[in-house]
DNA sequence: ACATACAAAACTGCATACACTTTCATCTGT
DNA sequence: ACAGATGAAAGTGTATGCAGTTTTGTATGT
């Protein structure tokens, strides 16, 4: 009888929709971290609702990779064995390689434009060495990229595999002058992006994400919490 | 209390994990087509189960991509656009390229033998003319290049989007001739992976993809049984 | 102190029940 | 006959309960 009063409370897509994004940002933004338990009760109290939208929201994590599922046993958010991981990244340059190419030969003008303004916008970040700002820019910067490809498929595939990087590469920037590097190499993107030179942009953005997997790969955590 | 025993009759791996293979693969083998519905209560009779572990297997399901679903209506099997289709194609035609560049430089001295091997026995089929068999032998053959690759993350990509496109190509083969120039397309890619020429690998592969993508679009069927 | 056995607690898997939404057929007035 | 109203039927969304499995803590023997 109280079933149906206490959803509004969270609202604002479908109750499932919601809480797979609330925990695919808690995963990717390293609020939960790789090996951490995700049980079916403790979350069904936390978003208040029962155990049966919060077991469609786990499935579809599980299904996204960001969670690992096997039966009887709780949820777990995903860690990667080093094999996996160095797969993931390879994968991810080429994904990335692929997009700059195709964005230096279809970006519209002002997909061009938006991009080089983002761009630029971001070098005061770098001297001001505001990494936060700077991580949040790097994101945006990369959908751009996706997109530009005009391809709803390869975008796909890039956001799905960024996402589930995402808790592998949270520290990236904290190495020391990682930050005016990766500015650095964005400019060659931008560069042979704005200029229409897509194998030179797919080369810069395949040796870009080369270049933070081998950053990224200090970082990556020995799974932990397992308990 | 009859609630236990019923199970049983399906069981392999967990139920949802069934329910979720079989609809893929009815998807998938063309038994239900783009926009088609699949409404709950029908599956959970048809599979003798609740609508519970139905709703799990079509959320997983929703997440491949094979179904669509939004709130409150019946999910359907995926029917995608033309713009989407031809996304996809492109996408598949990118995987396949790397996958095989890879290939030709990472594949063992066995798996080199095999994909050989296999390939070569395929020509009987095409001779032929055993559309069905030759059918089943290029997926493998498909399949032997994502795993020559080596890389697990590139091998689901591949793999996944694959599987989404399989329901538009159902017919690729029924074009008058495409049996032989399949096999001739497998030839170049087949060579180059054995020579250990990895780009022309994967541009051979690039080019057999795009070719079949012609091949399909004009078997794209148009969405159908809508009610 | 340590390993093993066992029972209670915690948790997952699924069925069922009910609220809410959509769909569809029938009725009504024109 | 036809457009719109209306209510039953069908279907989805979620809560709850029970069965079975895993985990955990404790007791027991060595």
């Amino acid at each position: 009888m109280t079933q149906q009063k206490r959803r509004k409370v969270i609202r604002a897509g479908t109750t499932v929709e919601q809480m797979v994004r609330a925990i695919a940002d808690m995963i990717v933004t390293g609020a939960m971290l790789p090996g951490e338990k995700l049980d079916e009760v403790s979350l069904a109290a936390r978003f208040d609702v029962s155990r049966t939208p919060v077991r469609e929201a786990l499935r579809e994590l599980g299904a996204m990779g960001l969670v690992g599922r096997e039966p009887n046993r709780s949820a777990i958010v995903t860690n990667v064995t080093d094999t996996q991981l160095h797969s993931m990244f390879e994968a991810m340059a080429e994904l990335e390689g692929i997009c700059a190419r195709l964005s230096a030969a279809r970006m519209t003008v002002d997909e061009r434009r938006a991009l080089s303004v983002e761009h630029r916008a971001s070098l005061r970040l770098v001297d001001r060495g505001l990494l936060e700002h700077y991580s949040a820019h790097n994101t945006e910067f990369h959908s751009r990229i996706y997109r530009g490809a005009h391809n709803e498929h390869l975008l796909e595939l890039a956001t799905q595999t960024r996402a589930r990087l995402a808790p592998f590469r949270r520290a990236q920037f904290r190495l020391t002058g990682r930050l005016s590097k990766s500015y650095e190499e964005h400019d060659r993107i931008v560069n042979a992006i704005l200029r229409g030179h897509p194998e030179e942009a797919g080369q810069a953005a395949y040796d870009h994400v080369s270049i933070v997997s081998d950053a990224s790969a200090i970082f990556a955590a020995p799974a932990q919490s397992y308990q």
